[in-house]
DNA sequence: CTCCCGATAT
DNA sequence: ATATCAGGAG
């Protein structure tokens, strides 16, 4: 496990990285960013915003959603992964804005997570980026980052790492790192080819030695 | 734990 | 061919 001063070393290495880290999906309001973190469950960046491009230009309002049939939305959303849950799920979503917060994305974590299809991850994202509430969404790259780093244990559930994170990352700070823990993850720390040999961390990165020995280890066979 | 699931990179 | 992608619900 890292010390506090190892920590800071990979904060300001990511900063130094990454230092415009900001969220790739293109929204323009909390529904709109609501509706694209729901679609982005094990999916790219990339083609969630391919597909809200025309998603967000036919629904503009949580009626929209609920004025076609589902067969219509699923098609609309058809080309994401997992569609037929996530189209059932932005229905439900809809309606409970509707009925119970007039239309309005709620502002709070609690409030986020007990939204259809919205999880501990979504809520994170949202509260954050839509209303710059602090807090930390462990997705599939803040985990892999942080047990490679040995910013956490391997064996640590996502909200493990969340508390970690945030015990160990200043409050002021989460949202950045959180931003730059994604860049990290997704062009440089990858979970297929990982570019250790170029990586600043790599000094004390255990994962990334443990690999870099193995590479060298092949190479004599 | 399993299931949902198409697109993309390797 | 297979792993992976800003996970969540049952």
């Amino acid at each position: 496990m890292l010390n506090k001063k190892q920590i800071r070393f990979c904060l300001d290495t990511m900063e130094r990285m990454f230092p415009d880290a900001e969220c790739e999906l293109v929204h323009e309001n909390p529904f709109e960013l609501v509706i694209a973190v729901l679609l982005s469950a094990q999916c790219t960046d990339v083609l969630v915003n391919k597909v809200t491009k025309s998603l967000f230009a036919k629904y503009k309002k949580p009626e929209d959603y609920l004025e076609v049939t589902l067969e219509e939305l699923e098609q609309d959303i058809r080309s994401i992964g997992l569609y037929r849950s996530k189209a059932k799920n932005i229905r439900k979503l809809c309606q409970v804005l509707l009925e119970q917060y007039d239309g309005e994305v709620p502002n709070t974590i609690e409030e986020l997570e007990k939204l259809a299809g919205v999880g501990r991850k979504t809520a994170n994202v949202v509260a954050s980026v839509a209303f710059g509430v602090p807090a930390i969404a462990v997705d599939t790259h803040v985990e892999r980052v942080s047990k490679r780093l040995g910013i956490c244990r391997w064996k640590d559930s996502v909200l493990e790492v969340e508390k970690t994170l945030m015990k160990k990352v200043p409050e002021e700070e989460w949202s950045d790192t959180h931003h730059r823990m994604i860049f990290f993850g997704r062009y440089h720390c990858k979970a297929r080819n990982p570019e250790c040999p170029e990586c600043p961390l790599l000094v004390i990165c255990r994962e990334g030695q443990k690999r870099m020995r193995k590479e060298e280890k092949e190479r004599q066979v």
